[in-house]
DNA sequence: CGAGCGTGTGAA
DNA sequence: TCACACGCTCGG
């Protein structure tokens, strides 16, 4: 039998599969998705059977045999390997490292060396090296690592016994973790002989007959450390226990399971509202046809959107299939978790980032072996290993923490879809703000009501018909008339102070870190900058250090200008510490809890400041975008942006888009419970449109304006976009390489017959290059090309070509390029 | 990606 | 004449 394997030598020219013997004894083993460790150019490496066959692609004679199968069960199913394919193509990535994105990192092995002693040469104990030895005392055979470790200056003898045969080397792949094992000991299986047994105990040996004692009136096995830990003996009373065979002591499989020892309250199905019901019964109807659907749910903030996932979930299950429901990283709080524990209980596997890879490594085989039937999870869990599929829900689609940034750079949304293609599976997204791509595919469908496309399901109404809050929009550019220069308006002041006297809760947005935003001389324009990127330093105030927030870079801040050596250095802007810092001035004993990147880098601290302000341990939760989503305090009642404007002048189309979501989202926090809520929007552009609608909780608006701009721009909706960057050291190199690049591209475009402008339906662009919006992060120059293109045009694969022909020379000194895929109209 | 090989260069 | 450095090719 022959295997094709995909090697994880993740370049382009080794992005094809190559062909191995299967070896007899693994024949009825090894199977597409299997993870098998193969020779490939002179060493071994892990690769994963994308097929099987009985006629190899090249001369048998070339062919090497598997050298080990890693795995009983195949981590991969074949519907996971076609959907590795699809990634590859369509977001420009090598087979193996779409492959690898599927599963846990705990399955990415690294090959390792071990030396064993010829067996034909063991007598040659002439050899009395204390390394020989070594290897004799560790029977035979020894990692080359640990050897390396113990006898640094044996290297050359070591070599030269390797050279002579005298030992012999092998290579296999070790996996980055195991499942753990625990040493447990069972309780006697002859309750009456143990306790015959008990009184043969010698007198003086008074720890071993306590320990057999407690174990024969023990039902379960328990862990050998926490046997010692209760009774406080030793591991040796408990093996000689084992020893005499009065006990049985056994390593037994532990799932590290992250939420053990939390119990959750079981709750029941709530009886949907009308609003509700409607949209259940849509959502139930196409898991009951088990034809491949997308919904797009658009629900106010507070329509009771999760008691619809929960009950269409729960339709999903009684059908025999099972569910994923993807959640934004930010809002896996454990408030969200427990409301999915709460209805499906130990069904349910849970996979974020902040799992250790063991945690995760366990979440995954609770699915891949069935003990789980839902997965809640961040992007990645959309690779959940699930057979019968039959609903994906996103929640928050419009969330850009769906979009992997690194290789492969896939968008969680299309996988999502295209995952449910293979299964006849109901995709639904969510969200109070859907995505301009996500409405415009349902409005669509709607129109022309084909089946294909985007169904949408309006919850315009909030649960028990509370109102959306009032939104208070200030100028600031009238404050400052007014005299009022600092970073709190007038009205955001007296709110604050009310909530204060009143005992009420505030939640305070500002979408920038640190102190301040740039560090400027005021005698002659010097502003500091970092020395690998083109980007100003922030300074932040708790280490007096100026930090690069692209490449990390830190410097003591100066005191004098380090161009003129004026004094009159200054720091601008406002980041979210300096907030913090203002507050406890205008408002002294005020209790702030500050949520930023700097603050929530430690393992559950997000949680824990949470719970906090949860428990009204603060008055203020002062934080970036991430106090903007799924939280839900009672006693919050005002909802203050201190600067809407940030993210409007970004350098990105979807800047207006973004700035709306947030000012949304943010302000669906106030007031969604007894309490009327408030929300003080502060900006110097109160007439944008983004605003604007935000105040209105205007979404068809905001769209009807958002859209307009997007076809006069030509952006997405209205086309679709592949952003390749270039990146070197060298400037000339990065200018020369886009330059060619641009060549390529436009040639073929023409080629595609597609030539450009206009709205035709098929047409393909080439922009650029131009430099980077940042033309230079971490030393590296960086330069872009757009490509812009619409209808039944093979852009990816165009780009493709080009990118492999200016990427030739594969030495590390050529210039680096990625490729990425813009998220596409879902159709 | 990385091992191995061929070519070329330099020092004895 | 040999040692090593660099770059290219190829891997099953």
């Amino acid at each position: 039998m022959i295997a094709r394997v995909i090697v994880d030598v993740p370049s382009r020219q080794t992005d094809r599969p190559f062909d191995y013997e299967v070896p007899e004894e693994l024949a009825g083993w090894v199977e597409p998705g299997s993870r098998v460790g193969v020779p490939f150019g002179g060493r071994v490496v892990q690769g994963f059977v994308i097929a099987t066959a009985e006629q190899a692609d090249v001369d048998r004679s070339k062919l090497k045999p598997i050298a080990e199968l890693l795995d009983h069960m195949p981590p991969l199913s074949p519907d996971l390997i076609e959907l590795g394919q699809w990634i590859s193509e369509k977001y420009c990535c090598p087979m193996t490292v779409a492959l690898q994105a599927m599963l846990p990192s705990a399955l990415k092995g690294k090959a390792e060396s071990y030396v064993a002693i010829a067996p034909d040469k063991a007598e040659a104990a002439l050899f009395e090296a204390d390394w020989m030895n070594y290897i004799r005392q560790q029977g035979g055979e020894t990692k080359l690592a640990s050897l390396q470790a113990k006898f640094p200056d044996a290297a050359r003898e070591v070599k030269a016994a390797i050279a002579e045969g005298r030992l012999t080397e092998r290579a296999a792949i070790r996996d980055r973790l195991s499942v753990r094992k625990v040493l447990t000991v069972f309780p006697p299986a002859d309750r009456e002989e143990a306790e015959l047994a008990l009184t043969a105990i010698p007198a003086r040996a008074a720890k071993q007959r306590e320990v057999l004692r407690y174990m024969i009136g023990q039902e379960d096995p328990i862990p050998l450390q926490a046997l010692i830990e209760t009774l406080s003996t030793t591991s040796s009373t408990v093996r000689a226990l084992a020893d005499k065979g009065l006990l049985v002591m056994q390593e037994v499989e532990q799932n590290r399971d992250p939420y053990a020892g939390r119990s959750f309250r079981r709750t029941e199905p709530l009886t949907l509202m009308e609003g509700q019901q409607k949209v259940y019964d849509q959502i139930a109807d196409a898991l009951d046809v088990a034809e491949p659907r997308v919904f797009l749910l658009h629900g106010v903030t507070g329509s009771g959107k999760t008691e619809v996932y929960l009950q269409a979930i729960e339709h999903c299950l009684d059908l025999g299939k099972q569910a994923i429901v993807l959640v934004p990283e930010i809002s896996l709080t454990p408030q969200m978790v427990e409301r999915f524990k709460g209805r499906f209980g130990h069904e349910v596997a849970v996979l974020h980032s902040r799992l250790s890879g063991g945690e995760r490594y366990d979440e995954w085989r609770k699915i891949r072996e069935k003990r789980a039937r839902v997965a809640v999870g961040a992007r990645s869990a959309i690779f959940a290993p699930f057979e019968r599929l039959g609903l994906i829900i996103i929640d928050e689609e419009h969330e850009s923490s769906y979009k992997q940034e690194e290789s492969p750079k896939y968008h969680a949304r299309d996988v999502a879809v295209r995952r449910a293609k293979q299964h006849g599976a109901a995709v639904v997204l969510g969200s109070a703000t859907p995505s301009l791509e996500s409405y415009t595919a349902a409005a669509l469908t709607n129109a022309s009501s084909d089946g294909r496309g985007a169904a949408l399901l309006p919850m315009p109404e909030r649960v028990g018909g509370k109102p959306m809050p009032p939104v208070t929009i200030v100028d600031m550019r009238e404050e400052l008339r007014g005299g009022n220069r600092a970073m709190f308006s007038r009205p955001l002041y007296e709110g604050l102070k009310l909530r204060l006297e009143r005992g009420e809760q505030s939640v305070l947005l500002l979408n920038r870190r640190g102190y301040s935003t740039f560090v400027m001389c005021r005698a002659c324009g010097y502003t500091a900058q970092c020395p690998h990127c083109d980007i100003a330093l922030t300074y932040h105030q708790k280490s007096r250090v100026l930090r690069c927030h692209y490449c990390g870079h830190a410097e003591g801040s100066p005191t004098a200008c380090p161009s003129c050596e004026s004094e009159h250095i200054r720091f601008f802007g406002t980041g979210t510490q300096r907030v913090e810092e203002e507050l406890s001035k205008l408002f002294p004993g005020i209790r702030v809890i500050r949520m930023d990147v700097d603050t929530t880098t430690e393992k559950g601290s997000h949680e824990k400041w949470l719970t906090m302000f949860g428990e009204r341990k603060a008055d203020v939760l002062l934080g970036t975008q991430m106090v903007a989503k799924g939280l839900d305090f009672p006693y919050v009642t005002l909802v203050g942006a201190i600067a809407a404007d940030t993210s409007l002048h970004l350098p990105d189309f979807r800047a207006a888009e973004k700035t709306f979501q947030l000012l949304t989202q943010v302000a669906g926090r106030a007031g969604r419970h007894r309490l009327p809520g408030e929300v003080i929007i502060q900006t110097y552009n109160p007439e944008h449109y983004a605003i604007t609608t935000a105040q209105h909780h205007d979404y068809d608006a905001f769209v009807k304006e958002e859209l307009s701009h997007r076809r006069q721009m030509a952006y997405p909706p209205y086309c679709r976009l592949i952003l390749i960057t270039l990146s070197h050291e060298q400037l000339p190199q990065v200018i020369n390489a886009g330059d060619k690049l641009a060549g390529l591209l436009r040639q073929s475009a023409e080629e595609a017959g597609a030539g450009g402008g206009g709205f035709n339906s098929r047409f393909i662009e080439v922009l650029g290059p131009v430099a980077s919006s940042i033309p230079r992060i971490k030393d590296r120059y960086r330069f872009q090309c757009m490509v812009k293109y619409r209808g039944n045009v093979d852009a990816v694969g165009i780009v493709r070509v080009a990118v492999a022909a200016v990427a030739r020379p594969q030495d590390k000194a050529s210039v680096q390029i990625s490729v990425d895929v813009d998220p596409q109209v879902i159709l």
